[in-house]
DNA sequence: GTCTATACTGTGATAGAC
DNA sequence: GTCTATCACAGTATAGAC
């Protein structure tokens, strides 16, 4: 019993030591820029010594590898909390989870990078963190194709438009808005080309 | 006379090393990824030693620099002959220099971060560099308003539409054509979004 | 003018004391 | 678990040979 007690504590101490050292990591990618991320930045910013971060994490692309599970666990929230929000016709359904895509991407560069772009030389996510990511993209293909979208390409073509206007947003007019307004137009051409109907199936009905 | 002649052959000198780091860093970068380039790398390949390149180069950033500028020329010519050689219908031409253009950014990752995102923390492109860059997109913008499209906003989206299927293709399917196979699809619900005439001005009357 | 030799600082990583 | 010491190698800069 004491024995299990302690084990939690020392888990819990652990766990906890991880996640300040990943947070202070996420500062030092913001601020730096994600390759400029340096094992010092983030042990001076936890108070720790630079080798005793191997404690807790084998290796600096292990501190990335956490990061990228870290980004698409929270994108996974932001975007069934956005799935349980949005309403009313499919178009506005579509265009609501673009929107929180699009903001969750151009809110943080150095994330945005790490989720989407190869920008870290070398650096493969694991299949642990890797899963998140693998369930968002197939959610959203199941929620579309129950709002009548089923062609798997045509799913693509949607990410491709909201990922390149973030990407855009980022490169050229970081802080920005521009590519945020044409979000609504763009998405609109998508929706015209796959069909995606106006009101909801058997909102004629009742 | 002889001066002059002494001061072309060394300046002619100059400019093959230039260009031959320049072909050593681009080596390096596409085998080992934009941001794992080192000088010492660049160095070795071209037989010299790594403090020698600064006589060239008065700092890595500059080789990045050059690589940029480089890389937007490159674009700039294969832009400009396809625009040369498209013929047909707008939707046609526009294709042709979608084609284009997401073959030009799928074929070198590095080249493609260096030109499109913000791989390297703390590089700016001078102005110099950035100007290939600037006229490459105005003059698509010009024919593009010729063909009747005088929104720079859907200007952008089309932008946003290849960039985002080449930068998807690149992340996740890097020397496939999965996405390849789509852009003819997304640029259609782009023309049609856009009004895009499906024959030239004038091609009923004569 | 261009290269070599050398050195300074900072990086990721490992070994071993406590 | 954290520290000190140390390593190999990175980018950068200067001095001096030729």
């Amino acid at each position: 019993m004491l024995g299990m007690a302690n084990r939690d504590r020392r888990a819990e101490r652990r766990e906890a030591t991880r996640a300040e050292i990943l947070e202070a990591a996420w500062e030092v990618a913001r601020e730096k820029g994600l390759a400029a991320l340096t094992l010092r930045d983030v042990a001076t910013r936890v108070g720790m010594q630079p080798p005793s971060l191997y404690s807790h994490f084998e290796s600096k692309n292990a501190i990335y590898d956490a990061m990228f599970g870290q980004a698409w666990s929270e994108y996974e929230r932001a975007d069934l909390a956005a799935a349980a929000e949005a309403s009313g016709s499919p178009r506005a359904r579509v265009l609501k989870r673009s929107l929180v895509f699009f903001d969750f991407a151009v809110a943080d560069l150095a994330r945005t990078q790490l989720m989407n772009q190869r920008t870290i030389p070398g650096f493969e996510p694991s299949e642990e963190s890797f899963a998140p990511s693998v369930r968002a993209v197939q959610r959203t293909a199941k929620d579309l194709a129950e709002l009548g979208v089923t062609d798997r390409g045509d799913v693509e073509i949607l990410f491709s438009i909201i990922g390149g206007l973030a990407d855009q947003q980022l490169a050229n007019d970081p802080g920005g808005d521009s590519r945020r307004k044409l979000l609504t137009r763009a998405v609109t051409m998508w929706a015209d080309g796959v069909g995606l109907p106006h009101e909801a199936k058997g909102s004629q009905e009742p």
